[in-house]
DNA sequence: TAGATTGTTAATCGATTAACAATC
DNA sequence: TAGATTGTTAATCGATTAACAATC
């Protein structure tokens, strides 16, 4: 079993799909599962199945497969769901709207605590329940309260100056939703990035060559 | 150099960043960069890029490096950005607008057509400068027009059902929102997923673990 | 006990990196 | 010509798959 810092990024990507099909099989009443059938459905290999949760510790039992709902906690807990991490959005247009509304953030171990934005037209209203702020109230909240985790769903030529300003603030962790590569100018930050224009643009790549 | 249906998708991930920080350049009004110049930018490695590009054939010069024009011409090329692949879009709430007004279709390939929804408040409304339709005419439309790719930004429990009656109806590739493995029931289509909420789940685990 | 399926080691495969001759 | 940098082959590294003894 290796110690958590070095479990390889493509494990860690899978460990959200495993939790996913997870979720699915308790919702279906299924108790137990074995990595055979596990990999039948996600179409991939029982083999990689095992190798993969083994880098945790051994969560089955020979014989008799895995159980279900004590695998997804244990998942869950690796994953962090459990967390509260504070989190802080920049940016409140469609795209903050869209994914404050398509994703539970406290599902996801973060507690979404405060929204920004530079519009006018956008400050004040209610996004998420909560009331969105004038950006100029961000450097006295931060100051507050300490978040650790920024969402950026704001324009590439705002992202360097607004996460230079968070990182000084104290943030460590951005979900990166702007066009600009964040962990390229800054070291020692934690950053995911989604580029939906990469993925689409795969889409056109690959229906050209099929 | 290798047939297009050879390239890993390693490679071919990698494509779309290529082709953004080439677009950076000529913003920047660079002319040419050596793969080592270039590497440096991206946080990669020189024999990273120049193996990527040899898939598709020598596009640099020795002694001089490549042309950023050109290359991220030939790169656009190898993309499609020049194709106009009739796409429909299905459901236009807020990640429905959101997709639309954050990506460029027409620059990935793609050409928005048509949206549709099943709520009578979001019919009618005009999104992207195309009035949302009612789901019902679907089926009518499609077989007029012979859409090619899908976007689906739809609930996971209207996924499977949808995409069933668009792959009937000839559509080949898919831009998947929702939280339904498409590619894990049917066969012979394209699918790229994108699974917002494993990114950010990601981002926890990182975050926990640093 | 016999059957099933794990945890884990070994073998294979593919992707990345390094090296260097070719060449602009 | 000399210097730079490519295209490409070879070496390394890591990830996936296969195999199997351990064990429930």
């Amino acid at each position: 079993m290796a110690k958590n810092s070095d479990i390889s990024a493509s494990v860690i990507k899978r460990l959200p799909r495993y939790y996913s099909y997870l979720e699915d099989l308790i919702e279906e009443n299924v108790e137990r599962i074995s990595s055979k059938e596990l990999a039948a459905r996600m179409k991939t290999t029982a083999s990689q199945i095992r190798q993969d949760l083994n880098c945790f510790g051994g969560f089955g039992q020979q014989g008799y497969g895995y159980n279900i709902k004590a695998l997804h906690n244990v998942i869950g807990s690796i994953l962090g769901v459990d967390k509260e991490y504070k989190t802080i959005m920049i940016g409140a247009g469609n795209l903050g709207k869209a994914v404050t509304s398509q994703i539970s953030f406290e599902k996801k171990g973060c507690r979404l605590t405060a929204i920004f934005d530079i519009d006018p037209d956008i400050i004040g209203q209610t996004v998420a329940g909560i009331k969105v702020l004038s950006i100029d109230e961000l450097e006295e909240f931060c100051k507050e309260n300490l978040p650790s985790i920024a969402v950026l769903c704001l324009p590439k030529n705002n992202a360097f100056s607004v996460a230079k300003k968070l990182i000084d603030l104290g943030v460590k962790s951005f979900w990166n939703f702007s066009h600009f590569d964040l962990n390229l100018h800054f070291d020692n930050i934690i950053v995911e990035n989604v580029h939906l224009g990469d993925s689409l643009l795969t889409l056109t790549y690959k229906t050209k060559n099929k």
